[in-house]
DNA sequence: CTGCTAGCATA
DNA sequence: GTATGCTAGCAGA
């Protein structure tokens, strides 16, 4: 059988534009479009097998669509110039590669393709059509098949299923119901994939759906029904034509789609143009092959070569060692600083870093900061070291001076590692960093967040180049310096290498953000880091006296449960030391240890659940846990916390690592403001020292079930979904199905029980785990999860499905399209893989729960500063928002704010938040 | 002084 | 059973 190889060219020169860096040839024009369409034709050729092929374009003008509906891609922002300005140089390369290249006016590249892949089909072909764009979907056919040569995707019909939930025959009427924004191509307000699926399941096609519209509840209902006149056109809109006349272009049919030799002089000649110089060698060298003279290679050293490796897998990059030349340059004279500015003021995007005084970003001070603009070029401008011996530097207010208007302008890109830091750095000095258009920490943690993301391994794992280490130029531990001790010349080799490398990552790594990897970064890592600044800028507010109380109160019963332990005991010893304790217990008293659980390292464990246990026959184990509860409410919280308030501000400013939890959660730090308790009494007055200012209320909302609702939305449970829809309480429908009791006769263990249940679901559960929460047998606690799955099949296929396409593929997603890798699906080890598959079945709902909270607190955010409101974000804590509120915007913000966060995107089931306010975290709940 | 373990706070 | 961060104690520098 033969093969008809159809690239999609337009497709793929959008994509190439937006995903590869701003490479430019010697002449300084635009050549990442180029690069990247030539490099994906030559792994194709590499790669696939075909007998015929055909790259085809977007001709100029209108097209049918156009006429159709004249307000169709009325939308698309033009063509940028960088990309119209490659169209023509792509074309002459396509060609002198020897691909048949088609661009046929008034239908577009979909149309062409799908016409060749018609004709070819009945011609008995096989077709693979090349594409990035789904809505070729509709094409698939069991001779035809699409691969993305950017992601290394491929689909069949069976992957159109996996990937869209809908077979080829359907995409037509899948795409009329969601539409398209970029296209302008209306569908039906509300209804997303999930929708558009779920209705031609029930109705079969869109026909179906139209005929049922009047069946359709709820508000997409309404939506549906106001869509109905506008489907058709829709329909015709995202239908590709497959008869579309090329008798003009083809007069030979099929036959005049044979690839042609490549023509090596243009290429050559195209090559040296370009700057793209490993290709240009090789062209040379098969011109030195046919007996051809190379013309002289000049010009200067291209960059393109760097990127990729000239077609390395995206998703798995090999490292190609960089050959990039240093010219590292420190910044000390006026017309030293002079040269950086004119430098600055023209860079489409710089690189920057500070170097500071201390890694809290509270109390950093600047010591300088590094520029690059171009790969291998940086600058270093010291403004506060200080040494003996140490050269004169520019004055350091005057300096900042000169550079804060570009800092602070929105319109001057800049990029960087982590900078909310730099950005917290440069408030300390009064600046306001603005124009943040890349995060090479946020890139990495999107890419790959079960990796480490600091600099010096992004290096290795991305550039292939090793780096100077903070530790190499400052030491460590106590005989570490400040970097202002740094002798100035190795600073600069340091920090100039910090900016130069942080530019070239984010040249190496944007490609691997492709399709849903990039909406996730853009959409919400990049926005949520914004807010996060905010948040810990803002700072909450602690009422000092109110700890130093708690303290002194839970100092005194301490020493009181410390004098009784020791009578217990017979003799003194650290309550708090598990060893000591552990002699006590099995030495001393003599307590049988027989059924106690045993640490890792072998010994006798003293957690909570043995305490418990022995507390029945004996009085020591009761009186630890007490001292043992109110020892961790002293140290960690009611001592530490006055501790942590920052004296210029009076209030205690936390730092959230945005790239540490592989989940996509975020973490709190200095201090963790996320595990304050709240399950005990005692615990819970920690919070009543969370304040608000006078005039202030604290308030705060949490989502309910989100982790539950999630996993319903993604099994599409029935049983579930409408327990959800019903609004009753989730743990006693659980209780009510799982038992066969009727709502209101559900017992209040039976209700403990289905909450273990639900929680266990959430965690990946196996009978031993629900039979240890529960403290009921094994064969019982199968029986409960055998009787849960029998009434929710739905979930119990999802669970199934996660764990195939954990081990298939590697990785499992959020609904938003956020991987998390799972190292050890496929491990030989029995338990760690299954260690790995209760993570994959965690990470979809912890990590669509963390996606959903981080879109919300940008709605919220950008919604308090469009509407000029004096409320601040101060907290998240994972499925909770606090906020701090004037009195006067109480009302307001108790209405909108659980409103956002249920709005924050449209599941199978409603999201619901539940708003609380008081004088303090406590009093608002 | 540093790095590790056990234990425990949160969602 | 998932995901985190912090503290005290302790052993080995």
């Amino acid at each position: 059988m033969k093969t008809l190889l159809l690239i999609d060219g337009s497709s793929y020169l959008y994509r190439a534009f937006h995903a590869m860096p701003d490479l430019r040839s010697p002449e300084g024009l635009p050549t990442g479009a180029i690069y990247g369409v030539v490099n994906m034709l030559r792994r194709l050729e590499k790669d696939v097998q075909f007998d015929y092929s055909a790259c085809i374009f977007d001709a100029k003008g209108r097209t049918f669509r156009d006429d159709l509906y004249p307000e169709y891609k009325a939308n698309r922002p033009s063509m940028p110039d960088d990309l119209r300005l490659q169209i023509a140089p792509v074309h002459q390369l396509v060609e002198a590669l020897g691909w048949p290249l088609l661009a046929v006016e008034g239908v577009e590249a979909d149309d062409v393709i799908g016409t060749l892949a018609t004709v070819a089909e009945q011609q008995g072909f096989r077709v693979i059509v090349s594409t990035g764009d789904k809505d070729i979907a509709q094409l698939v056919t069991p001779n035809v098949t699409l691969v993305n040569t950017m992601t290394n995707e491929t689909l069949d019909e069976a992957g159109v299923v996996e990937k869209f939930g809908v077979p080829p025959t359907q995409i037509i009427d899948y795409l009329t119901l969601i539409g398209d924004k970029v296209d302008n191509v209306p569908g039906v307000e509300k209804c997303g994939p999930k929708t558009a699926v779920k209705w031609l399941e029930a109705y079969g096609s869109l026909d179906g759906v139209i005929e049922h519209a009047a069946e359709v509840k709820g508000v997409v209902g309404d939506k549906l029904r106001e869509a109905l006149p506008r489907l058709p056109l829709s329909r015709e809109l995202v239908t590709i034509k497959c008869d579309v006349d090329l008798k003009k272009e083809l007069p030979q049919g099929l036959d005049d789609l044979e690839h042609r030799a490549r023509d090596a002089a243009t290429l050559a000649d195209a090559f040296r143009t370009h700057g793209f110089r490993t290709w240009l060698k090789e062209a040379e060298q098969w011109l030195a092959d046919s007996g051809v003279a190379p013309a002289s290679a000049n010009g200067e050293a291209a960059q393109a070569e760097l990127f990729g490796g000239g077609g390395d897998d995206p998703v798995s990059p090999v490292p190609v060692k960089a050959t990039v030349e240093r010219d590292y340059r420190c910044v000390l004279t006026a017309a030293q600083l002079d040269e950086l500015l004119t430098g600055l003021a023209s860079a489409p995007v710089v690189s920057f870093d500070t170097e500071t005084t201390s890694l809290d970003p509270f109390a950093a001070r600047l010591v300088g900061m590094s520029f690059a603009w171009q790969e291998g070029l940086a600058y270093y401008l010291p403004l506060a070291h200080h040494y003996a011996g140490v050269p004169e530097q520019l004055n350091f207010d005057a300096t900042l001076a000169v550079l804060k208007p570009w800092l602070e302008d929105a319109n001057r890109p800049k990029l960087g590692q982590n900078l909310k830091y730099d950005r917290h750095v440069l408030a300390n000095h009064g600046i306001e960093l603005a124009g943040i258009v890349d995060d090479t920490l946020l890139q990495s943690y999107v890419i790959e967040s079960h990796l480490t993301h600091n600099m010096d391994d992004l290096a290795e794992r991305h550039l292939g180049e090793t780096t100077i280490s903070y530790e190499e130029i400052c030491g460590k531990g106590a005989k570490q310096i400040g970097f202002a001790e740094v002798d100035i010349d190795t600073a600069t080799r340091y920090s100039a290498e910090d900016a130069d490398i942080t530019l070239r990552l984010d040249h190496a790594m944007k490609p691997q953000l492709a399709g849903r990897l990039m909406d996730v970064y853009r959409d919400i890592e990049l926005p949520a880091s914004v807010v996060l600044y905010a948040m810990e800028r803002t700072g909450v507010l602690i009422d000092r006296q109110r700890l130093a109380a708690q303290s002194h109160e839970l100092g005194l019963k301490l020493v009181e449960l410390e004098q009784q332990a020791y009578e217990l005991a017979g003799q003194p010893f650290n309550l708090n030391s598990p060893k000591q304790l552990q002699e006590i217990l099995f030495g001393k008293l003599g307590i049988d240890t027989k059924g106690v659980k045993k640490t890792p390292s072998g010994g006798y464990s003293t957690d909570e659940g043995v305490l418990e246990k022995l507390a029945l026959d004996h009085p020591l184990p009761k009186l630890i846990l007490q001292n043992r509860s109110l020892a961790k409410l002293k140290s960690t919280y009611t001592d530490k916390l006055p501790l942590q308030i920052n004296p210029d501000t009076g209030r205690v400013h936390t730092t959230y690592s945005q790239a540490v939890a592989v989940t996509g959660r975020l973490a709190s730090t200095d201090p963790n403001l996320q595990n304050i308790p709240v399950r005990t009494a005692e615990g819970r007055r920690v919070r009543e020292a969370f304040i608000a200012p006078p005039g202030h209320q604290i308030v705060s909302a949490d989502y309910s079930q989100i982790e539950l609702r999630i996993m319903a939305h993604l099994s599409g449970d029935k049983g579930l979904l409408a327990a959800f829809q019903s609004g009753a309480d989730i743990h006693r429908a659980t209780a009510a199905e799982v038992f066969g009791v009727a709502l209101d006769a559900v017992s209040a263990d039976q209700r403990r029980a289905a909450k273990a249940i639900n929680f266990g679901l959430i965690y990946g559960m196996s009978q031993y785990g629900l039979a240890a929460q529960l403290e009921i047998d094994n064969a019982q606690a199968k029986q409960f999860i055998d009787r849960y799955f029998m009434r929710y099949p739905g979930v119990a296929e999802y669970m199934q499905r996660t764990r195939d396409a954990a081990r298939e593929q590697g990785y499992v997603e959020t609904v938003f399209g956020r991987r998390l890798y799972l190292p050890e699906i496929r491990s030989s080890n029995g338990a760690r893989r299954a260690g790995a598959e209760r993570a994959a079945i965690n990470a979809p709902m912890q990590g669509t729960a963390a996606d959903l909270i981080k879109l919300a607190m940008i709605k919220v955010h950008a919604w308090l500063t469009e509407q000029g409101l004096k409320s601040r974000l101060i907290m998240q804590v994972h499925d909770e928002l606090v906020l701090e509120v004037p009195d006067a915007e109480l009302e307001l913000i108790k209405r909108e704010l659980p409103r956002l966060m249920a709005g924050a995107a449209t599941l199978a089931v409603p999201l619901l938040a539940e708003v609380g306010a008081g004088d303090s975290w406590e009093a608002a709940h």
